[in-house]
DNA sequence: CCTGAAAGATGATGGTT
DNA sequence: AACCATCATCTTTCAGG
């Protein structure tokens, strides 16, 4: 579980720059290219860095829609079922559990609020257990990053120079 | 405007394994290397493709809270200041307009509920025109993906075989 | 973690339909 | 106009130190 200071910068640089070589982040540390890829490798060994991924426009695919819906479960039995239909189902991006014992966060893309009335009205409801479903519309987006806050805020615990 | 069937296929590629190379995508696609490059160098010069970044687990690097704020503003001269915050915020990874006038919807990444309450009740609170902000925890993520949903989603406009 | 050499990928050029 | 093939250059990878 240890990061130092050099898998920060990696880290970093890797955040905002997922395709660069790793010469160019090698001379930009002042060490070598194999020291980095070597570094690269165990963090994503270490499931530390999880993956590369291209940051698509969604607008750009005809996803011009983007919704939260707040979900209420009735009892944990029903989880399952919910569960299984959030992974299974691409619109739905994200999906936090946030509340006491039955209440989660879901954030879904589609291309309009036909689809959007489809994956909530005829699929979401049509689960067992749902109990109440509140969908916010978001009318446009100000921030959206992939970039976690690193500077200050995860202190080395290995400083080896 | 124009995305066809290939530039989908790329892009679908791209966003589970940003970092293949041009030659794995080239044999998958069934033409060239310098067709691939191509034609993602232009998507990318389109602005539909981004960027490129690593997937971090927020877990691994000290983020082990995740919140959502909804935050309500009075008026619109103050927006300009709360948006500048907004942009200058590591911790705020996502800002959406929801509501009829003032309502934003952010989401925040950090250590702990000091640094949470240091955020919200010190900084964002210290803003002008904040009339109300409500917050809610994370308990626990059960999917998030970067991942747009593209196979029946995004008809392509130009099927050229 | 570094150096060096082999294997591979990238990027540019010219030619093809 | 888009793609393919080839070659020069750069990067990655693997050896050994």
């Amino acid at each position: 579980m240890g990061i130092d200071t050099l898998d920060c910068k990696i880290i970093v640089q890797l955040m905002s720059n997922g395709r660069g070589t790793w010469s160019e982040l090698a001379t930009l540390l002042q060490i070598s290219a194999p020291a980095v890829a070597e570094r690269a490798r165990r963090l994503q060994e270490r499931g530390i860095i999880q993956g590369y991924a291209a940051q698509v426009d969604p607008r750009a695919v005809g996803l011009t829609l983007l919704a939260y819906v707040a979900v209420t479960l009735d009892r944990p039995e029903h989880r399952v079922g919910f569960l299984a239909w959030v992974q299974q189902t691409d619109a739905v991006q994200e999906c936090h559990h946030i509340a006491g014992d039955g209440d989660y966060l879901l954030k879904v893309r589609c291309r309009d609020t036909a689809d959007l009335e489809e994956l909530v009205s005829n699929q979401l409801k049509g689960l067992e257990g749902i109990v109440r479903s509140r969908t916010t519309i978001v009318l446009s987006t100000v921030k959206e990053t992939s970039r976690l806050p690193m500077p200050a805020d995860a202190p080395e615990r290995n400083s080896a120079n």
